[in-house]
DNA sequence: CGGATTTGACCCGCGC
DNA sequence: GCGCGGGTCAAATCCG
């Protein structure tokens, strides 16, 4: 989880210093972090996180899929082509989410940290089990910057549209989550979340679908990610293989309802009309998400975008938590 | 052929 | 103790 808050936070710095990644940048993401990789609410910093209103309502969110609109805040927002793109790349939870999540858990102390199984569940479930509410675009679930494999599919009461398993593919990872439609608005899609990434970079943009951003807004995903200090090359060549498969359309977030296409189905049916046909609602799948989000965001990143372009990012804006 | 997904079976907790 | 429901496993299947 450490990587996607790190990311998040140094986005949080950008937006407040200008500078990316800055010396502002790895303070705060020193005090965001502790030793262990676990996110440490930084009181002082909050305001940094939250420079926009609470209201990331579902409803933003979908203006965002759209390509912006209707802003509740005053912050600038993303130009369209990366909104639809971090769109369709990130739906992980918010700092606001991880914070609540860990406030609430705070309440109840002393509890193992990482619930592995329903074993445990029942004890710990709201240690770092938390539900957010993912609007999707038309009808797909973007991508959260981790790969995830479904290891299941299960029919549930009371709703009429199946639950998905995945689990984190990261082989020391327990970090799992499942997804469901809800039952009042099937646009909606109830993601939770369970246990923790423990591993590194999956970063959001691999360096050979985008060209980096000039030298004063150079995504340095290895530090984005929250990974350990670079220590060797080959580390360095799997962290950016690690995202290279971050990027892989491996998961089938959107087919939550069972009714979704065969991989090959989906990634052939339309492999590149989303590419340049800028709608989220596609349907080609995640895969034509993912592929619209790359194409989007190596055109934005590449083309006359301002350096600055990641400061302005509205990630993750489709996130409503409902913790449990 | 390797990796990901599908899907039925199985396991386990919980309520009655 | 039993049944139900949720979560997981693993063989089968599919795809690049």
């Amino acid at each position: 989880m450490g990587d996607v808050l790190r990311a998040q936070a140094t986005a949080a710095a950008d937006e407040v210093g200008g500078a990316w990644p800055g010396e502002l940048d790895e303070h705060l993401i020193g005090e965001l972090l502790g030793d262990d990789g676990q996110f440490v609410p930084a009181a002082e910093h909050r305001d940094l996180y939250y420079s926009f209103d609470a209201g990331t309502s579902a409803a933003a969110a979908t203006a965002a899929c759209n390509g912006g609109g209707s802003a509740e805040h005053e912050r600038p927002r993303p130009a369209p082509a990366v909104s639809r793109a971090l769109c369709s790349v990130y739906s992980g939870p918010t700092i606001r989410d991880i914070e609540k999540a860990l406030s609430s858990s705070s309440a109840a102390s002393s509890r193992p940290p990482y619930p592995s199984g329903r074993r445990y569940s029942s004890l710990v479930e709201a240690e770092s089990k938390y539900t957010s509410k993912v609007r999707s675009c038309g009808g797909k679930m973007p991508a959260d910057g981790y790969k995830w494999r479904k290891y299941g599919q299960k029919s549930i009461k009371n709703n009429p549209h199946p639950r998905s398993y995945y689990k984190c593919t990261s082989s020391r990872c327990s970090a799992k989550k499942h997804v469901e439609k809800s039952t009042d608005d099937p646009e909606m899609l109830i993601v939770t979340y369970e246990g923790s990434h423990h591993h590194g970079p999956q970063p959001l943009f691999p360096p050979h679908i985008a060209q980096p951003p000039p030298p004063t807004s150079v995504v340095d995903f290895s530090a984005a990610a929250g990974a350990e200090p670079s220590s060797s090359s080959a580390a360095a060549r799997k962290r950016k293989n690690d995202a290279r498969a971050a990027f892989s359309p491996t998961t089938s977030e959107d087919d939550v309802d069972g009714a979704g296409l065969r991989r090959g189905d989906a990634e052939h049916a339309a492999p590149r009309r989303v590419a340049t046909d800028h709608s989220c609602d596609d349907g080609g799948g995640s895969t034509s998400a993912s592929s619209a989000a790359r194409a989007d965001a190596a055109t934005a990143l590449s083309s006359d975008s301002p350096p600055t372009i990641w400061s302005c990012l509205d990630w993750p804006w489709s996130q409503e938590t409902l913790f449990l």
